[in-house]
Parts: C-alpha cells; sequence; structure tokens
DNA sequence: AAGATAATCTTTACAGCGTTCAAATCCGGG
DNA sequence: CCCGGATTTGAACGCTGTAAAGATTATCTT
C-alpha cells in the first residue's frame, strides 16, 4: 500500500501507460473486441479521451501493446502446462492443446494478437525471447523430431504444426464440431486428438 | 448491352441489392479493409448513405454478402485446381495449395470471409453446397484416406487438414517465412511442402 | 530556493462513421 | 389517371479517431 492506494487524483497519473493496457485487457474481457475504442479505455482509465496520445501514437500502438501482454500470458501459460511432462512426446502434444486452450479461453485477446486487419509492428509473436507462444511450439516440435531429420524438414514440420494450431484454435468454435467434441468427452480431447491426427492428412496410418 | 449500360440515373436502381455487393468486393481488393465503410460502398455505387439500409438490415449483413460470394469464388477456384488430377493423393495436396493461394491473392477478401470479429449467420463456410471450400477440403481428405479408416479417424484427419490450410493461409505472410520460401522456390512450393510435412509433427517419418 | 523547461493532462474542435426518420421520388395495379 | 407501396434522399444524432491549444504538474539548471 505504498504507490497503489494512493490519493484519487494525482494529476499526473504516475503511470498511465500500464494503466491505459489494463484498462483496455480488462475492457476486452469484459465488453467484447467491439467495445474496444480509445474513447472506452481512456473512459475506463479515468482519464481524457486525448490523454493517451501521450503515450501511444495510434490507437493500433494501444493495441500493439495489449497483444504484447497477451503474448507473455500466453507464453506463461504453455510454460505451465508442460511442467512436469516427461517425453518429447507428451510435451508436444501438451503444448498445441494448451495454446488452442489459452486462444479459446481468451478468445478476444487472442484475436487482437493475431489481427491480419492491423499494423503489427513487432514480429508477429515476439519470436525471439524462449518464452513466447511461437518459440515454444517451435522447440517443442524440434524436440519431438527423429534425430536424424534434416533441417529443412523440421523447420517445415514446425510451421505446420504451429498454423495446425493456429487455425484450429479459430475454428474451434464452430458449432459442427458440438458432436464430435461430445464424443471425445470436451474440448480438450478433442483438441489433443485432432492434432494428433495431423498425420493422416498425408493418409499415414497412426 | 441490354441492361446493364442503361441510363446513367433510373432512379430506382433496378438491382441496387447486387450492384452494392460488387462494390464492396471492388473497394475491398482496391483499397483494403479498413476503407470498407457503409458510406463508402453506397458512394462507389453511386448512391446515398441511407438506400443500402432498404436491402440490408446492417453493416454486417451486407459483409455477409460479400463473404458469400467470396465463399463461391474461392470454391470455384480450388474446383478449377483439382481438374484432371488422377490420383486422391494429387488432389488433396493440390486443394491445399489451391485453398492458401486463393487466400493470399485475396488477403482482404479471405480475412473478411473468415473474421472472428464479425456475425456470421450462414455456417462458417456454407457447407451445405458441395462447392464450398470446406465441402471441397473435405472430400480430398476423405477420398485420400486408408480403405479401413475408421470414420472418427476421418473427421478428425478432415479437421486437421482444414484448419492446417487456414492457420498457414493466415500466417503466410510472415516475413520470418521469406528465407524458407526462397530456398524452396516460390510460395506455392513452400506451401505445398508445409503442408506435406503436417505428418511430421508426431515425429513420423516422410 | 527559484525560475525555466519539459512532460503530462484537459478542453475544444473536426471529419468520418453507422444508423434512424421524415420527406421526396418513382413504379405497378385499380 | 391516380393511388399505394416500394425505393431513394437529406438531415440529424451520437459515436469514433485524431489534432491543436491551453492549463497544470514534474524535473532540471543555476
Amino acid at each position: 500500500m505504498t504507490a497503489d492506494a494512493a490519493d484519487p487524483k494525482p494529476y499526473h497519473h504516475g503511470d498511465l501507460s500500464r494503466a491505459l493496457v489494463e484498462a483496455a485487457e480488462r475492457l476486452l474481457e469484459r465488453e467484447g473486441a467491439s467495445a474496444l475504442s480509445l474513447r472506452a479505455v481512456a473512459r475506463e482509465a479515468g482519464v481524457s479521451a486525448a490523454a493517451p496520445y501521450h503515450h501511444f501514437k495510434d490507437k493500433n500502438e494501444l493495441l500493439n501493446a495489449v497483444a504484447r501482454l497477451g503474448f507473455e500470458q500466453m507464453g506463461q501459460a504453455m510454460k505451465k502446462a508442460i511442467e512436469g511432462l516427461a517425453t518429447p512426446s507428451e510435451r508436444m502434444n501438451a503444448v498445441g492443446v494448451a495454446y488452442v486452450c489459452f486462444a479459446r479461453e481468451n478468445k478476444a485477446l487472442y484475436n487482437l494478437m493475431y489481427d491480419p486487419g492491423r499494423d503489427r509492428d513487432f514480429r508477429a509473436d515476439a519470436p525471439q525471447s524462449p518464452d513466447s507462444p511461437l518459440a515454444i511450439v517451435m522447440a517443442a516440435i524440434r524436440e519431438n523430431a527423429p534425430p536424424d531429420a534434416a533441417l529443412i524438414d523440421i523447420q517445415l514440420s514446425q510451421i505446420a504444426g504451429w498454423c495446425a494450431a493456429h487455425g484450429l484454435a479459430q475454428m474451434a468454435g464452430n458449432k459442427d464440431f458440438d458432436p464430435l467434441k461430445a464424443a471425445l468427452g470436451g474440448e480438450k480431447a478433442f483438441f489433443s486428438q485432432v492434432l494428433s491426427h495431423l498425420g493422416m492428412y498425408r493418409g499415414l496410418k497412426l
């Protein structure tokens, strides 16, 4: 209680930049993406409509900051999901399921992170950090590859696996999948099974 | 030249509903998604801003009509891509590549079709029609499955293949993939190879 | 300590958006 | 011929993103 519960109006908010990002994330999960206007974010943070422009060049830049936060949270959730798993195969499967689950549980945030209509200045999902979702997926697939695999095959498999997880994350809400989900005993099992069936796309046996 | 090049101002436009959808699609590929306002579409069609409301309840409903048109065009492009291909394996690969290619060549339209932020009243991509992109992908994967495969495995593989194609379509613009694309001799080869490597996600040999 | 300078926030303003409503315009059936 | 219903327009409302100018507070220099 040293810096947080200060006076109600410090007039120079202190750390408005962070407060705006947090207000935006709060608004995003409370009211959905359509309610996420710059003015609404400013309102939620208790500040005037023009104040954000001293911390972000654009609405787009504020959304980029929200997305960056989302990538961190997603990476942490995925790391927690593979804690204590022994085999590379188990870890790879858990990473994929965790990826899709996070996307489903934070639908609006995930859509914001990968919105193809926005200018994202940072790399698609901050692959430079080893804790980014993409890096975690890449590592899990690499470590599960056969030891004699060629580098290019590993790379292509990594991309394929990531694309499949991303596609599943976006399509998982499709109502046509409901009977299949029920037959398998829930969404998580459905995600796991879909990812496990990737190989059959080529007509291979499992 | 019987009905198209009529008077410049028929005042009761004749078929404004279709004209609006076409104006929207034109605007979409000329100026991009951010320029696709209802007022801009009306302007492009040479009509007042309130006119669309007698043919579409919403902006959203107009966009749904544009998306429907996009699904038809995409299905036709995919059917043309498998004409004359002999084996199920060839057809499946061509379908996947055609799917991703159409999405890349009509980026704004494809994003509109699968925009997760919009209310889409029709089924995700009109699966009732056998010419819909989803139906074509499903059929190509089914016909390439081993004859003794269980129904549920086929279904899961269909979903997996579709998700992978969709994910690749959205991620294909990632600059990180450029060296790989170059090494393989172009985007089309890259798409084909990524889809062919789906199986390796499970550590299987190709 | 005091005053200058920079950073932050507010107020006001503008153009564009989606949408609604009343008034104007056109078309087909009596 | 004229009337009723469909179509289109014009103006209006509240919302948005963004810019400019003024007010307020923090920081730096001396």
